[in-house]
Order: structure tokens, then sequence, then C-alpha cells
DNA sequence: TCTATTCCTTTAATTATCGTGCGACAAAAT
DNA sequence: ATTTTGTCGCACGATAATTAAAGGAATAGA
């Protein structure tokens, strides 16, 4: 009777690792939730709705996960834990690799890991907005260690000469802005500028352009210190 | 009984030059829904919860603004209406002076609207990240005037061969999410880089670091063509 | 094969809150 | 004096999230 949910693998390809032994109700949930979160808001969104979207039972999102309230948590922190063991990664090169590299690699992982859950990323940028307990604990948790890991790199950079001077908060704000835009704002790329947020072409070009903006306002000098190792290895 | 709305004018100023004429009961409603909705999303937040902030009755909503709805619509195009008109007012000086310091105006001027009016400028940021048909409108209406404007700016520039050749819808989203980072992410800034988001302090050093982000990437040579005339221009 | 246990799912009921519209009434404007 | 505008209390119908209790299926131990 009701639409039920279209399984764009895509969308979700890190619960395939994490959670492959689970039940294909609770994936169901899981998926329908994000899909519905990002067209009418979290409040927006009824269990009812969920539940039919997902073809389940109202009463299993509470049985899995403890109410609506705890579906959003899980989201978001499942979401922002492979979010900075991306950055972590990207973070641990950089006593091999020079400062630069490492920001590169940094920040086209960190693209390629929202594009994979483009969804996800979207609500949970968007609920990072609002302030209450939960969100402040979350940010204290995950994104304090997002800002570590940017913060050392930049030090680093720095300290070996790569980087021209700069206030460090400002720069990583900066950069945080460009990072989650294509992902907090698809509609208004698809609508005003008429371009697919979601083909792979798109996020390639925009982080070409992110690459641009360490060459020209991060580093010190126009030469290029080692080839370009991003987009293609 | 309930904790009245504080009237921190600085949140709302433009409400005071065009709806000066207004009731006293409609400014408290305006004034606690911004707040509300920053806080528990328009969904989150009841028209009983605004009401008894505003210390008016419940009806009185439907009344001024057709519905909660009509209420949120209504915030949303009185702050872009601003929004837009603020980029007019720098673009109509393309023709007598150079692309580049009418882009350091633009950037300047959005800056200091938002800025004037930050809790709005949060909401309707995070309002535009879904896709409902209200918010299509919307960007069609007043994003693709933003676009426009812009995209004429940066145009100019490549044909007055100030700035260099880059691809221009990326720079504009490049720009646009420098540009809503602040406002959309308060609490992170607050939380995570321990700086005060709302002390002007703050938003002219921000301000300053988009200077030099135009200076480095969007320009084409590093010396400057004409004295620097933002911040105390 | 029988039984016990665990995990998954459903039914049904509870309890609360939601947005809106109606009618009345006072103040202000005409 | 009459129309308009602002404000209020109230109640209607709808829908919200959660939970307690029980049914069902599969598995493991005997």
């Amino acid at each position: 009777m009701n639409e039920s949910v279209s399984y764009d693998r895509t969308l979700w390809r890190w619960f395939l690792v994490k959670q492959e032994r689970d039940t294909v109700s609770k994936r169901s949930v899981i998926q329908a939730a994000i899909q519905l979160f990002n067209t009418k808001g979290f409040h927006g969104t009824s269990v009812r709705d969920i539940a039919s979207k997902a073809d389940v039972n109202v009463a299993l999102i509470s049985y899995y996960f403890n109410g609506k309230k705890g579906l959003a948590e899980f989201l978001m922190t499942s979401f922002l834990e492979g979010y900075v063991s991306e950055i972590e990664t990207a973070y641990q090169q950089l006593e091999t690799r020079s400062a630069k590299s490492c920001l590169i690699e940094a920040i086209h992982r960190v693209m390629e890991y929202q594009y994979l859950n483009r969804q996800l990323a979207r609500f949970v940028h968007r609920e990072i907005t609002f302030d209450s307990v939960l969100i402040r604990e979350i940010m204290t948790t995950y994104l304090s260690k997002e800002k570590y890991y940017f913060t050392r790199i930049f030090e680093v950079g720095f300290a070996r000469k790569e980087f021209r001077p700069q206030p460090i908060d400002y720069l990583v704000m900066q950069m945080k802005g460009m990072l989650s835009m294509p992902f907090l704002h698809p509609q208004y790329i698809l609508e005003v500028h008429h371009i697919q947020p979601n083909e792979r072409y798109f996020i390639e070009k925009y982080n070409k352009q992110l690459n641009e903006w360490i060459q020209l306002t991060v580093c010190k000098d126009k030469k290029w210190e080692e080839r370009p190792l991003v987009m293609n290895g």
C-alpha cells in the first residue's frame, strides 16, 4: 500500500560494514528515517511515517533505538564516528609526509566519506546547528577531535614553513564551511546552479577547487613542492 | 509565570525599520518565534510555546500570520528580501569601481546584515536545507538573484582581468559556504573553538580572513591595485 | 523430539499535545 | 454610531510517542 524504501546502497555504505548482521527491519527503519528526516526534519516526521515507509510496525522503533530521539542520536553518532576516523587516518601520516599533502588527503577523505553518506551527512550537519544538551555533548565528543587533528596539521605546516602564518581557528572555520556546504545545500546547488550534486563529477570538481584553495591561501609559495597526489592517487 | 522575551534590539534591527508600526504583540511573537525555532526547530516548537513566551494569546499567531506555517514563511521572506538587497546595493557599484572592491563590499554587507540578524539568519539558513515546495519557491525567488549578482561580479572581474579564471559556479558555492558558516554554526564556534561568535570582534576578524581569500584565490596578482577599503572604509 | 530461551514482531491502550477556528468582547478608528 | 482591529478563552478533531502484554519463530540444550 505504501511506497517502500528504495535500497540505494550508496547512501549508507558504511552501514553494510558496521551492521551487516542487523535485521532487515532495523535497516529499513534506518534507511527510511534518514530519508524522511531530510525532507521533513526530525520533529516534522512521526514514528508512524518512518514505520509505514519502512513497512514495519511502529513499536519497532522504540524497541530498537529507544524511541525516536534515540534513533536520531544513533544516526548522528554513527556518522560522526566514521567522520572523525577518516580525518584521523590522514592525520597519522603527518610524520612521514608533508603537511600540505596530509591536509589534501584529509580533505579528500572527508569529502569522499560525506559523499558516500550524503543523506546522512545532510541530516547530521543540519541537526548540529541546533543547540540542545545532546548536541553540545556530541560536539565536545566528536568535533573537538576534528578540530584537534586539523589544528595539528596546520601547526606542523607552520612549523615546517610550508604554510603562510594565519590564525588557525579562523582557517579551520573557513574550511569547515567549505567542507559541509555541498552536503548541507544540495537542493540549492541543484535548483539554483543547475548542477547535479550527487554525481561523482561534481564532488571531484569541488574537491579540485578546495585543493586550489590550499595551494593559494594556505600554502606559502605558488610552486608545488611535490607532485599533486590527490584525485588520481 | 513564563519568562518573557528579552528585547535584544540588535537581533532584529531591520524589523524596527520595516515594521515600526506593528503591534507590540506581533513583534513579541516574531521575536519569540525566532528564538524558539533556533533551539527546538520549527516543528519542534508549538504555537503555544511561542504564545506563552511572547506572553500573548495563541490565536494571535493565526490572526497575524495565517498559522504557524505562515509565520515561518514570513520570517524567511523578510530576511531574504533584505539579504539580496544588500548584495544588490554592492552590485550596482560595479560600473564605477573595480570588481574586486565591489566583491569585497558585497561580502562585507552580507556579513554585516547577517550579523545584525544573527538569530534569524541561522533559522533561515537551516530551513533552506530542507526540500519542500515552499523552499524551492523561495530559492528560485531570492537565491537566484543572489547567484546572478555574484556571477556578474565575477564575470566582470574576469573580463577586466582582475580575477584569475575559475569556474564561477564553484567559486560562488565555495564563497556561500564561507559566508553562511559563522551564522549557521555559532554553537560550534563557541563550544569547540571557544570563540564568542556574537562579539563584533569575531565577525571583523572573520571578514578579514575572507578578504584574504579574495586577494589570494580570486584575484590574479598579489599586489593591491587600490587601497583596501573595507573594514574602515 | 521435546523443551526452554531468546529474539523479533504485533496488538492495543495510554496519555499528551498539537494547530486551528469560533464567538465574544473591548478599544480605536471612521 | 458603526465599522474595523486587536485580543482573549475555549473546545474540537487529529495525531503524537511510548509501553505493557502477548504472540510467533527460530535456535540451542537435553
